[in-house]
RNA sequence: GGUCCCAUCGACUAAGGGUUAGGUCGUCACUCUUUCACAGUGAAAAUACGGGUUCGAAUCCCGUUGGGACCGCCA
């Protein structure tokens, strides 16, 4: 399904690592873009920098993209006629356009080592003065460059920016900004490895992709000014751009490892819901209005009806796990039961319980469900359902359970269960209530102590699905463990 | 330090010249449930500060303060 128009929008991570949350919150807002305007979904992978490159990152990134049901339409094993989608497989397309840059003018070619450029900055820092290339090679003359060259010297191509002029650019977010191009850096565009840095390949496969507009993370926003360059010195259009707000750690710094996860997948993995991420992550840094309401839950497709970047706020958003939880849970209670319980098969397996038994398994899911934040926490619920002993939780229930009262409720309640024909949760309601009447013993008395014997605990779910998932054998052995 | 960005309850946010500044999470209280949880009701809780503009400012402008991002042959 792609553009009649020609919307086009790409996400461009580079295979470092996991997809971190803040990279899926990229990929989600130009998904959602992408969707609302009938446009393309496009995804390039920036392998451009060969000491982070990580095996099977790529997988990994299309993999959790996939999971959470962000399909892009071109990309990787998806040509769309302007690829190839990897930037390592589009090298001579950049040195191509260095070499028009160069003849151009707008580039040229410098041969400090890294000792002299770390050298120069550090001279800068303790000037106080901002730290950036000198431009010192700038002014090479051509046979100075040439003799360098054939004598084996590396070097870097760099961009010749423009001095004493401003540049303006429109960021759909956060309005005009302006620039100094004599405060802007001469960017190496080729490294010495032969390689693009991010600035030239970006610009060249945003143009030749035929990106409509740029939406990525705040971070690229002081970079602009290099991008613009480079589309003037091309001649090419410049994309509209957005730069959503940043994802912050609790202390408003950028989101990273230390507070906790940010790979997409560990969330995955911990069992959050795919609706509640993508719902949650779509939160960040994006409301629809006040047409929507107290609405806190929305579908993708709701999202996708919703989404526009006027909305995006321009202020970082603090990542909050403590909603990302009551969320999930939301998303848990109100599930699917067959397919809730299809999604935590796995989870129960991992923690040991035997799940062969579907129905069984399926009254658990449903008496427990409302505990869950995430998936993962299942076998801390389910202990009381498999065990073949109720074991006491603290040393003294035992005094309760031992009492005279205890001990006729107990006989009464398990010669009824006995002989039930079957024990279901309205048919432990009735003999329970029997009981009570017979043995005149009611109120906590009565049911603390038979949520103990079967529990081993105070709290827990509801006693008559307890007991229903229990079945009569264990019941009645547990009651009259005590007798 | 330089450049750029940002600023509504603790957090996510609504209101975009006129509202008792609304909602959600979290917190607290109460109700319900013979448990916990769930559910329900309610409470505390914010326009960073100072100047303008205006009849009127959270909203527009300026300044201050505070926070953040970037400043690599990383992306």
């Amino acid at each position: 399904m792609s553009s009649e128009n020609n919307i086009r929008v790409r996400f461009a991570p580079s295979p470092t690592g996991e997809l971190h949350i803040g990279g899926l919150r990229t990929a989600l807002f130009n998904y959602l873009f992408a969707k609302h305007n009938n446009g393309t979904f496009i995804l390039r992978i920036e392998d451009t920098d060969r000491t982070r490159f990580v095996d099977q990152a790529t997988e990994n990134i299309i993999k959790t993209l996939n999971t959470l049901g962000l399909g892009f339409d071109e990309g990787p094993g998806k040509d769309g006629k302007v690829g190839p989608y990897y930037q390592s497989q589009r090298l001579e397309i950049y040195k191509k356009y260095c070499d028009q840059l160069l003849e151009q003018g707008n580039a040229y070619y410098a041969f400090e080592t890294a000792e002299e450029l770390d050298e120069m900055r550090k001279l800068q820092e303790l000037e106080g003065r901002q730290t950036m290339y000198d431009r010192r090679a700038r002014d090479l003359s051509k046979d100075e460059v040439d003799e360098k060259i054939k004598s084996g010297i590396p070097y870097v191509i760099r961009l010749k920016v423009p001095l004493n002029e401003e540049i303006i650019v429109h960021d759909m977010v956060r309005g005009n900004v302006k620039f100094e191009t004599n405060l802007v850096d001469d960017q190496v565009l080729l490294k010495s490895d032969g390689f693009p840095t991010y600035h030239l390949a970006n610009v060249i496969d945003d143009h030749l992709m035929e990106i409509s507009h740029v939406i990525r993370g705040e971070e690229w926003m002081t970079s602009v000014p290099k991008h613009v360059i480079l589309y003037n010195a091309f001649g090419w259009e410049v994309p509209k751009m957005a730069h959503l707000p940043l994802l912050l750690n609790a202390d408003r710094t950028k989101l990273s490892k230390r507070q906790g996860d940010v790979a997409a997948e560990d969330y995955i993995k911990k069992g959050y819901l795919k609706e509640t991420i993508i719902n949650f992550i779509a939160l960040l840094g994006w409301h629809p209005g006040e047409e929507s309401g107290d609405k806190e839950i929305f579908s993708i497709d709701e999202l996708i009806k919703l989404f526009s970047v006027e909305k995006v706020h321009s202020a970082g958003a603090v990542f909050n796990i403590d909603k990302l939880n009551w969320m999930n849970n939301d998303y848990i209670k109100n599930y699917d039961l067959d397919k809730l319980t299809e999604l935590l098969i796995p989870f129960l397996k991992d923690a040991g319980y035997d799940t062969s038994d579907t129905v069984k398994t399926k009254k658990i899911v449903g008496a427990t469900r409302v505990y869950l934040n995430k998936l993962n926490e299942i076998g801390d619920h389910i202990k009381i359902f498999f065990a073949d002993d109720a074991v006491l939780e603290k040393e003294e229930y035992k005094d309760m359970l031992i009492t005279e009262s205890s001990k006729k409720v107990f006989t009464a309640l398990a010669y009824k269960i006995e002989n039930l024909s079957e024990l279901k949760a309205d048919t432990w309601k009735q003999s329970l209530s029997e009981v009570q009447k017979e043995t005149g013993v009611k109120g906590k008395v009565l049911f603390k102590p038979v949520r103990i014997a079967l529990t081993g605990s105070e709290h827990g779910p509801e006693l008559p699905a307890i007991a229903e998932i229990l079945d009569k054998e264990k019941v009645v052995k547990f009651l009259r463990k005590y007798l």
